[in-house]
RNA sequence: AGUUCAAUGGUGUAAAGGUAGCACAACUGAUUUUGGUUCAGUUAGUCUUGGUUCGAAUCCAGGUUGAACUACCA
C-alpha cells in the first residue's frame, strides 16, 4: 500500500487495534433495499470494504430490511451485483430481518428491566406529546404500566390483536432530553404487512434504532461507519447496547458525499424514474451505479474516485470534474482506440486512384500490449463537420481551403476545394494526397499542425451513438428552489447515428472505446451485430474548445 | 430557542505545538501523427477576536457562519 496519511476512521481503529481495544476490525455496509445505490453509496462501499481489506478484517453486506411495505427483492439483486462490480466481496451476507426474534428477545429483556413500555397512543399524540426542540415533552399515561400488563400487551401486539397504528412499544428514557430521538423513542410498530423474506410471520416491525445497533451488536461489528444525521442517534445506538449487555459495537459518524450536478436522495431519483425522466434506475445519467456502470465508468476509477475525495465531517460539495478526471484516468489506460465520425462530411481525394488499402493503427499508444489493426482507406471518407471551416482563422490546425493535415494512420492531404448546398451548408471537401506521407514511412517532409480522424465510406457501418452530458443544469440540484425538474438539462441526452470503422462491429457490452479526438465510448446493452450502440462516456479534454469559449 | 457537529486556495483533502502539502480545476510553456496523453511551471488558503507558548491551522475562551435533529422512514 502506497504511502498515504490516515483519515479520522483509520486513525481511530489504528489506535483502537493498539490499545486493544479490538482485536480486529469488522465492518459492515448496510443497505436498506428500497432503491438503488448511487454514488454516494459507492464511496462508502470502498470505505467499508476497503477498511476491512486494509486491516485484514472482515466486511458484513447486510440488508436493513424492517420497513415490509418499502423494500422489495429487485433492489436486493442490484445492490448485490453493484457491490460485486465494484469489485468487492462481503464476509457474510445477512439481514435484519434474520434476528427479528433476536430483537423480540431483546424487547422483552428492556421491558421486564422497566425500560419499555406498551403505549397506545396514535401517532398524531406521540408527536404533539413530544415537546419541541428546547421544550421538554410530556409522559405518555400509558408509561407507568407494569411489567407484566407490559408483557402481556406486547405479546398481544405480537400475536396480532391489533390493528396498524393502534399501539407502539416505547423505550422508557427522558421525555425532557434535549436529545429528542431519546423522548421514549418507538421500537416496535405494528404493520400488518407482508415482508420479503419473513412473509406473513410478523405484524410488529422494530423501528431502525432499534434494530441497526443490535444487529451491529450481534455481527460483532467494531466499527459502524454511517453519515453524520446519525450522529443524533449515537446515545441510543450506545444506551440500548448498554441496556441490553450486548457486545459493544462502536458508531462512527462522516459528512456523505456530494458531487456537483449530482443528487443521492433516493425519493428525487426515484421521481426521476418514475416520471419518466430518464429511462430507468440505469439510465446513463442517473448517479446510480448502475447508470454509471452503463454510462462506461470503471469500478476502477470510482474506486479511485472515492479514495482521492477521502472521507471528513464537514460538509463538501466534490466538484464533478474530480470525477470525471478519474474516469478519464483509467480509460485512457484501458481502452482501445477506434475512429468514428458523429457529424460527417465527405471528403473526396481526387488524386487517389487506387480501390484502396488496408492501414495499420495501433490499439492503444498507453498500452504496449494492445497491439495493431487493420483499418480501410479509399478515395471517399467521412470527416467531422467540426474539422473544415471555409474560413478559418489563424490557429486552427485542420482542413480549410489551401490548409494541409494529416488523416491519422493514413496520408497528409491539402484541401483544394469544397462544395455547399443551397442553404450554404458544406456537403462535400476536396483534397490531393501525398503519396510520400504514408503513416510510418513519410518522406515527404510536409509538416502539419493538425491530425484528423476519418472513417472510409465504403467500408463504414453506421451505428447509434447516445450523447450524455450533465443531467442537471446547476451545481447543487438538492439545494435548489422548487422541483428538481426545473433543472433537468435538455440537452442530456442527444441522439446521432454515426459512420464507424468496421472493428467496432464485434464489440460487446460495455466493451470501452475512445473514438480518436472525441472522447470514450461503450458498447450499450441495446448493441446488436445489426445495429451498434454505443454510449458516450465522457469527452476527451478540449483546450480547442477552451480557446473558443474565450475568444 | 436547546442539543450536537463542523469551519484550511475556486473544489476535495493533509499537516497529532515546529517549513501550510497533495489532487482536481484554472493559467503558462515543452513534447506529441489524438488540440488526447505526458512533462515542467504559475496563480491561490488556515472564519474572527483574545489567551497559553520561544513557537498555534493545531491547545483554551468568546464570537461568527454553516449543517443536522422535533417520521409508527432508514
Amino acid at each position: 500500500m502506497e504511502e498515504r496519511s490516515l483519515n479520522f476512521i483509520e486513525e481511530i481503529i489504528e489506535n483502537d487495534l493498539k490499545t486493544g481495544k479490538v482485536s480486529g476490525v469488522h465492518t459492515r455496509f448496510p443497505p436498506e433495499p428500497n432503491g438503488y445505490l448511487h454514488i454516494g453509496h459507492a464511496a462508502s462501499i470502498c470505505l467499508n470494504f476497503g477498511l476491512a481489506q486494509r486491516y485484514n478484517g472482515k466486511c458484513n453486506l447486510r440488508f436493513d430490511d424492517t420497513n415490509p411495505s418499502t423494500e422489495e427483492t429487485e433492489y436486493v439483486e442490484s445492490i448485490m451485483n453493484d457491490v460485486r462490480w465494484l469489485g468487492f466481496e462481503w464476509d457474510n451476507l445477512f439481514y435484519a430481518s434474520d434476528y427479528f426474534d433476536t430483537l423480540y428477545g431483546y424487547a422483552l429483556k428492556l421491558i421486564r428491566k422497566g425500560l419499555a413500555y406498551v403505549d397506545d397512543m396514535t401517532a398524531e399524540e406521540i408527536a404533539a406529546t413530544k415537546g419541541d426542540i428546547g421544550i421538554p415533552g410530556k409522559e405518555s399515561p400509558a408509561r407507568n404500566r407494569s411489567i407484566q400488563e407490559n408483557l402481556h400487551l406486547f405479546e398481544e401486539m405480537k400475536a396480532g390483536k391489533y390493528k396498524d397504528g393502534e399501539k407502539v412499544l416505547r423505550a422508557r428514557i427522558d421525555m425532557a432530553h434535549p436529545n429528542l430521538l431519546m423522548r421514549d423513542p418507538i421500537l416496535y410498530r405494528i404493520k400488518h404487512a407482508h415482508h420479503h423474506r419473513t412473509g406473513d410471520k410478523w405484524c410488529i416491525y422494530p423501528m431502525y434504532d432499534f434494530a441497526h445497533g443490535q444487529s451491529d451488536s450481534i455481527e460483532h461489528i467494531t466499527h459502524s461507519i454511517c453519515t453524520l444525521e446519525f450522529i443524533h442517534h449515537r446515545p441510543l445506538y450506545d444506551w440500548f447496547i448498554e441496556q441490553l449487555e450486548i457486545f459493544p459495537s462502536k458508531q462512527y459518524e462522516f459528512a456523505r458525499r456530494s458531487v456537483s450536478y449530482m443528487i443521492t436522495s433516493k425519493r428525487k431519483l426515484l421521481q426521476l424514474v418514475n416520471e419518466k425522466v430518464v429511462s430507468g434506475w440505469d439510465d446513463p445519467r442517473m448517479p446510480t451505479i448502475s447508470g454509471m456502470r452503463r454510462r462506461g465508468y470503471t469500478a476502477a476509477s470510482l474506486r479511485n474516485f472515492a479514495d482521492t475525495i477521502g472521507i471528513a465531517k464537514r460538509e463538501n460539495l466534490t466538484d464533478i470534474a474530480l470525477l470525471e478526471h478519474c474516469v478519464r484516468e483509467d480509460l485512457n489506460k484501458v481502452a482501445a482506440r477506434a475512429m468514428a465520425v458523429i457529424d460527417p462530411v465527405k471528403l473526396v481525394i481526387t488524386n487517389y486512384e487506387s480501390d484502396g488499402e488496408l492501414l495499420k493503427a495501433e490499439n492503444n499508444p498507453e498500452d504496449d500490449k494492445a497491439g495493431y489493426r487493420d483499418i480501410p482507406f479509399g478515395r471517399e471518407l467521412w470527416i467531422e463537420r467540426d474539422d473544415f471551416m471555409e474560413d478559418p482563422p489563424k490557429k486552427y490546425f485542420r482542413l480549410g481551403p489551401g490548409l494541409k493535415v494529416r488523416l491519422k494512420h493514413a496520408y497528409i492531404v491539402e484541401c483544394t476545394g469544397f462544395d455547399k448546398d443551397a442553404d450554404g451548408r458544406v456537403t462535400t471537401v476536396y483534397c490531393q494526397y501525398f503519396p510520400d506521407s504514408k503513416s510510418g514511412s513519410d518522406t515527404s517532409g510536409i509538416k502539419v499542425k493538425g491530425t484528423i480522424h476519418w472513417v472510409n465510406a465504403a467500408t463504414a457501418l453506421t451505428a447509434e451513438v447516445r450523447l450524455y452530458d450533465r443531467l442537471f443544469t446547476v451545481e447543487n440540484p438538492a439545494a435548489a428552489e422548487g422541483s428538481i425538474l426545473d433543472y433537468i438539462n435538455p440537452e442530456s441526452l442527444t441522439v446521432q447515428t454515426a459512420y464507424i470503422e468496421p472493428s467496432l462491429a464485434s464489440s460487446g457490452d460495455l466493451d470501452h472505446f475512445q473514438f480518436l479526438r472525441l472522447g470514450y465510448f461503450c458498447t450499450d446493452r441495446d448493441s446488436t451485430p445489426e445495429k451498434p450502440v454505443f454510449n458516450k462516456t465522457i469527452g476527451l479534454k478540449d483546450s480547442w474548445a477552451k480557446e473558443q469559449k474565450k475568444a
